[in-house]
DNA sequence: AGGACGATTAACT
DNA sequence: GTTAATCGTCCTC
């Protein structure tokens, strides 16, 4: 099964707490690997200074000025790709970073693409790491996640957003660092660490 | 056409 | 704690 799109039609971040304890399969690649989602981040559009989506709909950014429930993958650092769910209604920018999750099925598989990792905890902890173990990349950019045929599915989403959640400024960015947009699950041994850029605008 | 800068990670000291 | 790796994107000539 995969989520009702309309679930995914409020702002970031509305969506992005709300995704915490949710399902993201994957068999792009071939082989099935799925993750449970422990720490997200909200990226809102045109008034983010932190957000691709900041200088308006450029080529990278414009599906996240799409309708919602699309998947998202970006290329960074000239090596990693990380993956976002779209949110907010069509023609809003907004957009959810998967940061890191648990994976609860497929781990040969995903330790396969993840050699460096030398616990289960680790597969998929930190943003491109679990694109790595889902086997995301330029391909698979716009799919949509609300398609239980795609390669890649949001399965589930917690009916009620967790009773605890633990939030903070987002990881490696420069500005609006004063925004606590980065949400995680607490007592999840999968929650990448939080690192301050280094020419962050704002001490943290 | 040129260059600065990453929504990062791993491997160092 | 520090730093190299590595290239697409986007801004500024």
């Amino acid at each position: 099964m995969a989520v009702a799109r309309s679930r995914l039609a409020a702002t970031a971040v509305q969506v992005a707490p709300a995704l915490l304890g949710a399902v993201v399969r994957s068999r792009a690649g071939g082989a099935e690997v799925a993750v449970r989602i422990t720490e997200v981040e909200a990226y809102e559009g045109l008034d983010d200074p932190a957000s691709h989506a900041f200088r308006g709909p450029t080529p990278r950014a414009a599906i996240m000025f799409g309708p919602p429930g699309y998947l998202y993958c970006y290329f960074t650092y000239g090596m990693h790709w990380c993956a976002n769910v779209v949110c907010g209604p069509d023609g809003t920018a907004a957009a959810v970073l998967l940061r890191a999750g648990a994976v609860i099925a497929g781990a040969d598989v995903a330790a396969a693409r993840r050699p460096t990792a030398r616990r289960d905890r680790d597969l998929a902890r930190g943003p491109a790491r679990l694109a790595a173990c889902l086997g995301l990349g330029a391909a698979h950019t716009g799919l949509d996640l609300c398609d239980e045929h795609s390669d890649v599915v949001l399965a589930s989403m917690p009916d009620q957003p967790s009773a605890v959640i633990c939030t903070g400024p987002r990881v490696g960015i420069r500005a609006a660092t004063e925004r606590q947009w980065r949400f995680w699950l607490p007592d999840e041994s999968t929650v990448s660490g939080y690192r301050r850029h280094p020419k962050a605008r704002y001490p943290q």
